[in-house]
DNA sequence: AAACAAATGCAACACGGTTGCAAAATTGAT
DNA sequence: ATCAATTTTGCAACCGTGTTGCATTTGTTT
C-alpha cells in the first residue's frame, strides 16, 4: 500500500483519488505548499472548494500543520508523523523562508530557545521564522 | 505641534487630515492595527484605497512597521521612533498575539535569542511570535 | 492667490477563502 | 456484486482583502 493510502486510512479518511493526489503532492515536496501551490502543481484539475476543504480536513486530523510565513497565504506542511494528532498540533519547530524564492521550509533538528516573557502576558505557543536565503538562491546572483 | 503632525513633517510627508487622523490612531493604540481595524475605529469615512495606500506610505517612511501574527490581514504597529528608517527595519522585537482578543502586541523589551541554522540558510533576519493571553483574557473566563 | 505636485475617492478588478446545495463517489452490509 | 447510507465533490455565488487607473481635490510653495 502507498504511503498516502496508508496515513489516510490511519487518519479515517476516505481514500479519494483528490485526496490521495494533493497528499502525495506534500510528501514529494520539501517546502510547504499553499492552495495555489497545489493548484498548479496537480494536473488533474480540481475545485478550490475541494482543495480548501482538502486541506482543512488534513490538518484537522494531523496530517499538515499550518505554517506562518508573513506571505498572504496561508501554507502547509507534512507534520511530524508522530507528534501531531487531531488533538493537538505540536509544531514547535522554526520555519525558514526564503526572501527569494518564497519557498518556506520546516526545520526539524533546531530547538526553539524558551523566551520568557513579561507577567502580564501568558504563554501558550511560540513559533519561530527566519528568513533569509536559501541553498539555491545564495550562490545564484 | 501634536506628535501625530512632527512625525508626518519629520517624515516628509504632507499634512493631510486623513493622514493625520490614521496615525493618531496608532498613537494611541497599545497593539498592532489592520486595515478594517483602523476602519472601524475612526468615524471619518476613509475609502479603503487611502487606507491602503496611507499605510503603505508610513511603512516606507519608518513609521509603522508590519507585524505577522498568522492571521489573514496585514497589521501594523508604530516603530521605534529612532531604529527604524525608510532604508531598513528594524523590527526584530517579538511580538504575541492573544489568542483570545486577537489583539497583537510589540514586546520591545525581550531580545530574541539568537539561533543557529544548518548551513545550507543562510540567515538574514529572524521573527518570534508569540500566542497565549493577554492579560485582560487570562482572567475572563 | 496661482500653480504645481501630491493625495484622495471612485469604479473596477484580482485573488484568497467560504457557504449551500445537488450530483457523484466511497464504504459497509447484504 | 449490488445497493443504501454517508461523505466527498463540484458548481454557483458570495465576502473580504488588497490593488490599479484615472479624474478631482487638497496641501504646499512662491
Amino acid at each position: 500500500m502507498s504511503l498516502a493510502k496508508e496515513i489516510l486510512k490511519s487518519n479515517g479518511l476516505k481514500l479519494t483519488e483528490n485526496r490521495r493526489v494533493i497528499l502525495n503532492q506534500f510528501i514529494s515536496t520539501e517546502y510547504a505548499l499553499s492552495y495555489s501551490d497545489i493548484n498548479s502543481m496537480i494536473k488533474r484539475k480540481l475545485d478550490k472548494v475541494t482543495v480548501y476543504r482538502t486541506l482543512k480536513s488534513f490538518e484537522e486530523s494531523g496530517i499538515i500543520h499550518e505554517v506562518v510565513d508573513g506571505g498572504s497565504q496561508v501554507k502547509y506542511a507534512l507534520c511530524n508523523s508522530n507528534s501531531c494528532s487531531s488533538e493537538h498540533h505540536n509544531d514547535t519547530h522554526i520555519h525558514f523562508k526564503c526572501n527569494d524564492c518564497e519557498k518556506t521550509y520546516c526545520i526539524d533538528d533546531i530547538m526553539i530557545p524558551r523566551i520568557k516573557l513579561p507577567s502580564q502576558f501568558q504563554q501558550e505557543s511560540q513559533s519561530v521564522f527566519i528568513q533569509g536565503k536559501c541553498e539555491k538562491c545564495k550562490t545564484t546572483i
